[in-house]
DNA sequence: CTTGCACCTGTAGCTGCTACAGGTTTTATT
DNA sequence: AATAAAACCTGTAGCAGCTACAGGTGCAAG
């Protein structure tokens, strides 16, 4: 029971654990600055607090629902700061939804072309395929 | 009009025209393989032939349809060597369908719980925020 | 006091492009 | 025929968002 150290800080694996990010992933947030450089104990070891514990959750979640670790370091830096409106956050959300529902769309498209094009052949001739044809635009 | 040279073949210029395949992309393919070397003219600039032009709108067609370039790479290695069954083609299709089938109830979900996070706050309060609350999970 | 795990740094790889820099070839204009 | 401009060439580095090493230390338990 290496992992907590209590007085000192939680180790990367513990924070690792407890937030499902992944060790290499906490290492490469801190290189990007998305996550701050935690104190060390004597022999080098990276100890982090609580606050910095729930940061690494927040981003977790916030990648979780799609949003890029520029667009949470924005949110991150507002909130840091305390220049943070509720209603510019509402607004960043409200502008994410309108992504993925323009994604959904295009998925939905995506899955009706796909449909179709297995429609076309499902019994399986031999080499004059449906298609390949429609995609060579050979037809 | 530079572009055709037409007994000569077809500059990459002009296939990127065509196809709407970038030319920076297009060499790319060539590099990684999944379009064959062309022969080039005496100065040493790319001449493609009608065939590469279909198998490069193949690709265009595949990737919009969102295949990854492994998979239009195993799918053309398949086709160019006549080793392939139609109902092989099918089940690549299939296959691709239920992963983009997987990817939009992924989003879905996502978009669910981006809407109930945006409902929570329409008002913007100040700095209070249930978005980030919710997100770091201090509530 | 040694085993063995968890940690450390630094670098390279992945996908699918895109964007240079710095050079040549071809075409068009003068 | 000279020159300007467009289109081409090669090679390399960058983007996101990680992941996967290699090769080395810290630290607790047996």
């Amino acid at each position: 029971m290496t992992q907590i150290t209590s007085e000192q800080g939680l180790l990367i694996g513990e924070i690792s654990r407890r937030t499902g990010v992944n060790i290499e992933t906490i290492r490469y947030y801190e290189r990007i600055e998305v996550m701050p450089k935690p104190k060390r104990s004597e022999g080098g070891q990276r100890l982090y607090n609580e606050s910095q514990l729930n940061r690494l959750g927040f981003i977790k979640r916030s990648r979780e629902l799609g949003f890029s670790l520029k667009e949470i370091c924005n949110l991150l830096t507002l909130v840091d700061s305390g220049e943070m409106t509720c209603s510019e956050v509402h607004d960043l959300t409200v502008e994410h939804l309108r992504d993925v529902r323009h994604k959904i769309a295009d998925l939905r498209k995506l899955e009706r072309a796909l449909k179709n094009l297995a429609a076309q052949c499902s019994l399986g001739d031999v080499s004059d395929c449906p298609i390949v044809e429609t995609l060579y635009g050979l037809s």
